[in-house]
RNA sequence: GUGGGAUUAGCUCAGUUGGUUAGAGCACUGGUUUGUGGUGCCGGGGGUCACGGGUUCGAGCCCCGCAUCCCACCCCA
């Protein structure tokens, strides 16, 4: 037997009742929000993700699945979204056009990491991009509308944010924690060594005991944020007291992609193991010139879907449609034509083997019908069908010239 | 990439120190005496015990390999 490769699923059944339940929701709220959606290619030019999440990530140092084509250009399938938008965006010189553009998105993704619950190597994602807001309040927006995602789908979480600092302060914050680092030597683990070269904001992330013990006293960019990364981060805490969204501020939240500045949050669910993020985004004003276009304030985010389908409350689910059935084989032909009618508004699915009533009642109550509708000799004599509403329990007889 | 656990029916799982024909519940399907559903009663189909080797008179059970899932590390959505 051949079967999906290690980490790739198969979306169906019950599991894609809740995916499309999802994307129907996040949609009709991104679109409420005044975002659009844009589709971009799974497969790009690999110095794209180089360029823009970062070759000191781990997304781009070892998940990529990356290879030559057939026209010996080196590509690779996406690992996240934002770098393919921005290229869209910055290729269709929205950029140059200036103005505000707002765009939502889902699809798969792919990072070719050690499987487990809720990291796949395929996996997909909802996401929103808003490009040529420079005010605090988009951030906000980015916060609001992922808690009414969550919120409107039954799902708890626990919001955490920080300040990633911007051109200004961040360069200064990141000589001094160097500087720290180097003054704890040779205590640190080694990946700590490594990520001081690469990323050394990097470091006040790392799992390691040791390493946290140490990093206690290391110095916090949230006390030497500029003014205007200050005044912002104070306006956003302010923003989201107000609309009543708990959060905790969480100084060695780090995202694991380079693009980010300012702010950057996570929300993070203790219910589905211990990949626990199940969004993330913040600003990335500087990515949009990284990538050749014209200097474009932005921020976004992105959901995790697998991760937020078993967290889903789904609704009660609604009779609804018909149910089609014969008792002889001579009502049949009847009951497609009855059928075909209903279906042109109707969901309307057809039993075609002939039973008695009480078989193609249980068929109707299985397939979850409103009306479960019958042809029999008595009928057929009388050029009629039998209609049952299943949930009003009234019984409806009518010509079948009338339908 | 490193370490550990698991894998038996469509699903959730039993299966004794290795011993006849591998079980249950749910689901599916049919009947319940001939036109009234969901929840009654009776029946039925369905398993290369993940896969490949080995030990043994005999393997679902023991050993080796391999695949996938799960857990931790790591990383992130």
């Amino acid at each position: 037997m051949i079967q999906s490769l290690r980490g790739m699923n198969d979306i169906l059944s019950n599991d894609y009742e809740r995916f499309d339940y999802f994307i129907e929701t996040a949609t009709s709220i991104a679109k409420r929000y005044g975002f659009h959606y844009v589709e971009t290619p799974l497969l790009e030019e690999t110095a794209l993700f180089k360029r823009s999440v970062g070759e000191s990530s781990d997304i781009v140092g070892k998940e990529m699945y990356q290879f030559t084509d057939k026209g010996g250009n080196d590509v690779c399938l996406r690992p996240e979204g934002t770098a393919g938008v921005v290229r869209a965006f910055i290729q269709q010189k929205l950029d140059k056009k200036g103005g505000i553009h707002r765009f939502y998105y889902h699809g798969a993704m792919f990072r070719y990491e050690r499987p487990q619950k809720g990291r796949l190597r395929e996996f997909h994602q909802f996401g929103v991009e808003s490009f040529g807001v420079d005010s605090v309040y988009e951030d906000a927006l980015m916060i609001m509308m992922v808690a009414d995602i969550l919120k409107t789908l039954g799902i708890g979480y626990r919001l955490q944010l920080n300040s990633l600092g911007d051109q200004h302060c961040m360069p200064k914050y990141r000589e001094d924690l160097i500087s720290f680092i180097d003054a704890c030597g040779d205590n640190i683990c080694e990946d700590c060594q490594r990520r001081k070269s690469t990323n050394p904001i990097r470091v006040l992330d790392c799992k390691n005991e040791k390493c946290q013990h140490l990093y206690a006293t290391a110095p916090k960019l949230i006390n030497q944020l500029c003014g205007e990364c200050e005044n912002d981060f104070a306006t956003l805490k302010q923003i989201l007291d107000d609309h009543c969204i708990a959060y905790k501020i969480d100084t060695h939240l780090v995202r694991g992609l380079d693009y980010y500045s300012k702010t950057a949050f996570e929300f993070v669910s203790d219910n589905i193991g211990s990949q626990s993020a199940i969004a993330g985004g913040g600003r990335y004003d500087r990515l949009i010139e990284f990538l050749d276009g014209k200097p474009t304030p932005a921020v976004g985010f992105a959901i995790g879907i697998e991760r937020l389908l078993e967290l889903i409350v789904m609704p009660q689910p609604t009779r609804n449609g018909y149910y089609f059935g014969a008792m002889e084989t001579e009502s049949l032909a009847l009951i497609l034509k009855c059928a075909e009618k209903y279906r042109q508004t109707n969901k309307a699915v057809v039993e075609y083997e002939p039973k008695n009533l009480k078989n193609h009642l249980k068929g109707a109550d299985r397939i979850n019908a409103r009306y479960c509708a019958v042809i029999g000799e008595n009928e057929r004599n009388t050029n009629c069908i039998w209609i049952k509403d299943l949930v009003e329990q009234k019984e409806t007889i009518i010509s079948l010239d009338t339908i």
